[in-house]
DNA sequence: GCATGCATGTAATCCGTTACATGATTTA
DNA sequence: TAAATCATGTAACGGATTACATGCATGC
């Protein structure tokens, strides 16, 4: 139930159109949370049945412009601090790793080298991308955005790091 | 689509009642993939439709026990080395770390000790369930499990840390 | 005899993905 | 004028949750 919190976020520094709002998650946003385009539009139209969003502006090809109404904003803030976030119940690589004894070591080695050099990657790309997010001048705004990158740095070297003792462990 | 993949890999380890996983799942499992009856139940009947298991014995209260076939195990290997995980797409946590400059700093600490106190906590459980686990005997069954563990252990610091960090960043 | 636990199932609803469908506007 | 981009929507399907519904067996 959270496409409609991140669609709130997102729309707190500006209108946007449901094809603007699907480039943000494309780029930024959808490492954090994702949506596909037809579910993005559908949930913009429930959005604005419910009162969260309205159309302030039409524009060329039926373009519509969504902007948050103070319910959005209420709704979204309620969310934020009085919502307590439900913890993560499915995760795919500890799956496999949970029945990593069923396969032959050398697979499960392979399995697990793998995934320690995907984490390796993802850590390098956002080691680039801190880079680039460090020369823009310090504001509130990035500050949040500073803070999930951080998270992304921490999480990846500890997953690549976990996943070479891993292997080590076999 | 993995919730078949988790049932097979539980099965792997003796026929098992829809009611037994169900208990293996609210106890260890669900940390790493979680279901609920009504879908557990269901999912054996299909996965019974499609050969991947089948059922091995009847018992009071109309009890099935359920086996894993050779067509399942063969089903499970496949997925377990060939399927690429996919990565995870949405994180409610970090979706509203993502948007915390809207909220008062206040707020925003608050909201960030909470979680730092909650992955702190999990770290002390997993600590003690590690111990536990050290004490038993080593066999490749439950060298699986302790790397999952592992990992619940690095990933709990790692989410302490950074929420301690970044509640100072505010 | 009653509470607890064992045991399975169905129905409604929602969330999410994939695929399909359409058309206007801009730019080279 | 053709290609790329902008722009929105519908339909079918599958996965997941919630709530409901039922009843047997065991132990106190």
């Amino acid at each position: 139930m959270s496409l409609r919190h991140a669609v709130l976020g997102l729309l707190t520094s500006g209108p946007a159109s449901g094809y603007d709002l699907m480039k943000r998650f494309e780029s930024s946003l959808g490492y954090v949370w994702s949506a596909t385009q037809s579910q993005l539009y559908g949930e913009l139209t429930k959005m604005a049945d419910e009162g969260l969003v309205e159309v302030a502006a039409e524009g060329p090809r039926g373009r519509k412009e969504y902007a948050i109404t103070e319910d959005g904003r209420a709704a979204l803030l309620h969310w934020m601090t009085e919502v307590e976030p439900e913890p993560l119940r499915r995760n795919g690589l500890l799956l496999r790793a949970f029945f990593l004894h069923l396969v032959e070591p050398d697979k499960a080695v392979a399995f697990l080298r793998h995934q320690a050099d995907l984490a390796a990657q993802q850590h390098e790309e956002l080691s680039k991308l801190a880079e680039l997010v460090a020369e823009e001048e310090p504001c509130p705004e990035n500050t949040s955005g500073r803070i999930v990158l951080e998270y992304g740095l921490r999480a990846s070297a500890t997953y690549r790091d976990w996943a070479d003792w891993a292997e080590k462990q076999i």
